[in-house]
DNA sequence: ATGGTCGTGTGACGA
């Protein structure tokens, strides 16, 4: 079974592209994420034999997930604090699995009101994650998670150093969640440097290859046990009016045993 | 080289 993770910066300014990936590369499950609208386009994927469940606002933010099996949410907004009205979270069961999509917040700049943000964002997911490992619950996470892991990850580590992405919080909020036993599935495949996900529109950053990589599945260890292969797609950064994001796909064994 | 590029929505702001 193979799950898709991406970043399409605006659903509308980039419905063909995501139509034309599924058309190429049929994924079982796609998992959206900077939807941009609080209209998600549901028809032109059902039209393409997807199901869907998304939450959105106008303008910013916003997840889906895709499958072509139903979609039931479990959550459409992150616990821990009420006010907090921004969707960058959906939980589904899909396909008797268990998948979370975020867009966790970017944090710049920092310091400031929106790293604070950024990093209680993160400590709220903590405990959501925490809640699912107690109770046994296995799960799949994947997003935009806006945290650079390592040096490796990023092309020029000295001019990233105070970024948001890149700062110790952000790592070490990161690295939590795998000492709680979850697993980069990227890197149980693909342990190279430079291996990015995110390269920004300006300075020719796609040709010189100065990217990041800040998008990421993160997998409960059963389902670490079934990970078949993790790889970044690069095809779709290269399309006309690309997303500054490209796309990360997961393979899963349907059987459990492995 | 002290900016550069997108998307939203038509202002700046977010990234």
């Amino acid at each position: 079974m193979k799950i898709t993770i991406w970043n399409v910066n605006s659903i509308n300014a980039r419905l063909e592209h995501a139509k034309r990936y599924l058309r190429e590369s049929a994924p079982d499950v796609l998992m959206i994420q900077e939807l941009k609208t609080e209209n998600f386009p549901a028809q032109d994927f059902e039209n393409l034999g997807y199901a869907s469940q998304s939450v959105g606002q106008k303008a910013y933010n916003g997840v889906a997930i895709l499958a072509k099996t139903p979609v039931e949410t479990v959550l459409d907004r992150l616990p821990g604090e009420p006010e907090d009205t921004q969707a960058r979270y959906l939980e589904a069961n899909v396909n008797g699995l268990r998948l979370i999509n975020i867009y966790a917040p970017n944090g710049n700049p920092a310091p400031g009101d929106k790293y604070d943000y950024k990093l209680r964002w993160m400590k709220r997911l903590t405990l959501r994650l925490r809640e699912l490992l107690a109770a046994d619950q296995a799960f799949i996470i994947g997003g935009d998670f806006n945290i650079i892991p390592e040096e490796k990850d990023c092309h020029d580590p000295a001019a990233w150093k105070e970024d948001a992405l890149f700062r110790i919080e952000s790592r070490h909020a990161l690295r939590t969640l795998e000492n709680m036993g979850l697993y980069d599935a990227f890197r149980i495949f693909d342990t190279r440097a430079a291996q990015y996900t995110f390269w920004d529109y300006q300075a020719g950053a796609w040709q010189r290859n100065n990217g990041i990589r800040i998008d990421h599945f993160l997998l409960s260890p059963c389902m670490a046990d079934r990970a078949l292969g993790c790889a970044i797609n690069r095809t779709p950064r290269d399309w006309d009016k690309p997303s500054d994001h490209t796309c990360v796909e997961l393979t899963i064994s349907m059987n459990n045993s492995g």
